[in-house]
DNA sequence: GACAGCGCGCAATATCCTTGCGAAGAGAGC
DNA sequence: GCTCTCTTCGCAAGGATATTGCGCGCTGTC
């Protein structure tokens, strides 16, 4: 974990909220010249810190109207099943996270689905067939309450 | 719902992936001039279809070594109890999202923190202290197996 | 007090963004 | 079939930005 100033936490604050700004704006935010800025920048970037930029597309405008988190079971919790069902959801684009959790269940799905019918072809003919799943428990999401492509940074704050 | 072709899904798919990628490089991955390819883009934005950009900032490296998944259940469910709840939602850094699903419990939080004791303080003081919460449900998570800041824009080809 | 290491700002060049303009293509109405 | 209109395109120019080399100043160590 390499360490951080606080020109170095201003800045992630800064690109987590506006990734493309430009650097010379960038710079004039945390009150550093542009080259020193952009040097930051780079070295925050090869250390890994930040691994890349997304734009955020609202998904009603692309015409996802549902989203879903699924609950998975495996059958079988050998390493070659997992792999085997690791591999199948990295190739479902309609899932966009996928984590392993503590509890009862196995997994947890993240989904975007245009409608119902969609998600019933994803349930259907992807995760309950040949992915090895043992059983799976949908649920819908109503409302969005806040979706934030920030991580938290308050903690490392001296 | 704004109608977008085949050069705009090619145009968020690029940016989805790379959102801080230049524009004349854009341009020349979807076969447009710069300044065809800036219109295009500006259209996206003020259409709404992106709604901004966000770079992504390796957990660990910020040291946020643990995530959780709590299900949250409210002791009641008048408008002002559902208002106060989501207001005091907004405003902990810790929790990146926060949906209302459909089944058992009322709503899912995606939280990050450093670790246990982070995560003990965030349920304890804040969570179940004077949030309107009945019961909790937390689920940490063991392993990310897939994080994609990409939406699925599949369904729209043509 | 001297020295090394690090991070900074300045300046110059190369690249990129941004806007105005005219042309080509699609679709509607007659 | 013709024309008119609307949209989107590419080109070009000027202004802004990114990127690099260089020297200075600060800090900690010996």
């Amino acid at each position: 974990m390499p360490k951080l100033d606080r020109t170095d936490l201003r800045l992630l604050a800064v690109l987590q909220g506006e990734g493309r700004i430009t650097n010379a704006e960038l710079a004039e935010r945390v009150s550093l010249s542009s080259s020193a800025c952009l040097r930051r920048l780079q070295r925050l970037e090869t250390d890994g810190v930040i691994t890349g930029y997304a734009a955020q597309v609202e998904p009603q405008a692309v015409g996802l109207g549902l989203q879903a988190f699924v609950r998975v079971q495996l059958a079988r919790h050998e390493a070659g099943a997992i792999e085997r069902f690791v591999e199948k959801v990295e190739g479902w684009e309609e899932v966009v996270a996928c984590h392993a959790l503590t509890g009862d269940m196995d997994y947890l799905l993240h989904v975007y689905v245009a409608d119902l019918p969609h998600f019933s072809r994803f349930l259907l003919d992807r995760l309950l067939n040949d992915a090895g799943v043992a059983d799976a428990n949908s649920s819908f999401v109503l409302r969005t309450v806040k979706r934030s492509p920030s991580l938290p940074l308050g903690h490392l704050e001296g």
